[in-house]
DNA sequence: TATTGTTATACTCTATAACTATA
DNA sequence: TATAGTTATAGAGTATAACAATA
């Protein structure tokens, strides 16, 4: 077996390369991080999310949501309160900053992932599509052993 | 758009968690980082790999090579030797140890892939197997105006 | 006592530059 | 002057534990 072939590294390096044109857009020219762009990301269409839902809809811990929320915050980008039916929990929101941010950045984002994609046939966009949704139900699978923090 | 359905989203969480798995079985439990297991496989096969060939079927930069080549060498693994035609270069081969080692874990990996890929449809692996080919040369393309180091 | 968010710490990984040796 | 490997450094990312507030 060649390395080149062995399917979990070529996985991980089409993921890792596709992730980076992405970074590069929102990240060098935006200023955020991946996971400060996840919470934008969530908080743009759901306008207020609790921490608990947050951590649910992201693979991010406690500890990195809170984290990328505080900056968030600190940038202007999003608003956080402490709700009073569990005074634990965090209720985050976005600003019309944020939302403006949001509005802007996502059709870069958009373009510069539709500029690869786009450069696939039909077909092997629809196989890919088909064969991730697949392994993402497998790993899940793989994966109840664990938890998350 | 949820950002669960955004596809370069769903990608690079599946690639992901696909690697924890792996990891775990060589790193957790074999003490290799993902570099020295990736040049540990390579050389596994090759039996010899000069540095410039080791950077070019791997994703790894220079200081990588370097450094993963070290700490293999330093645990018995692999030998480091500098060609008399040009001295710049190393010449890498594979300790009986390490040929040992490689040939302990990659059944383990395998297996641990193969348990999360056989628990799709053959339809599924297929389909994923073909995009992923597709995506690999659409990142690539993609790619050219970036070096590597 | 359990859950949640925050803070602290250490560890790994990545990117970049400086340095040495060789061509 | 260019190329290659090594070493150094800083920054980003990740994992874990300790802590405080609340349930």
């Amino acid at each position: 077996m060649q390395l080149e072939s062995f399917f979990p590294y070529r996985l991980a390096v089409a993921a890792e390369a596709f992730s980076r044109q992405l970074i590069e857009v929102y990240g060098r020219t935006y200023g955020l991080k991946r996971e400060e762009w996840r919470l934008i990301f969530l908080l743009a269409r759901a306008q207020r999310i609790d921490s608990l839902e947050l951590g649910r809809r992201t693979t991010l811990d406690k500890v990195q949501v809170s984290r990328a929320a505080a900056r968030l915050e600190e940038k202007g980008l999003i608003t956080k309160t402490t709700p009073d039916n569990d005074r634990r929990l965090r209720v985050y929101g976005i600003t019309a900053e944020g939302q403006a941010l949001f509005n802007e950045i996502l059709p870069q984002v958009e373009a510069r992932a539709s500029e690869i994609l786009k450069s696939m046939s039909a077909e092997d966009r629809a196989a890919l599509d088909q064969g991730l949704e697949a392994l993402k139900r497998a790993v899940e699978g793989r994966r109840r052993s664990r938890g998350k923090g």
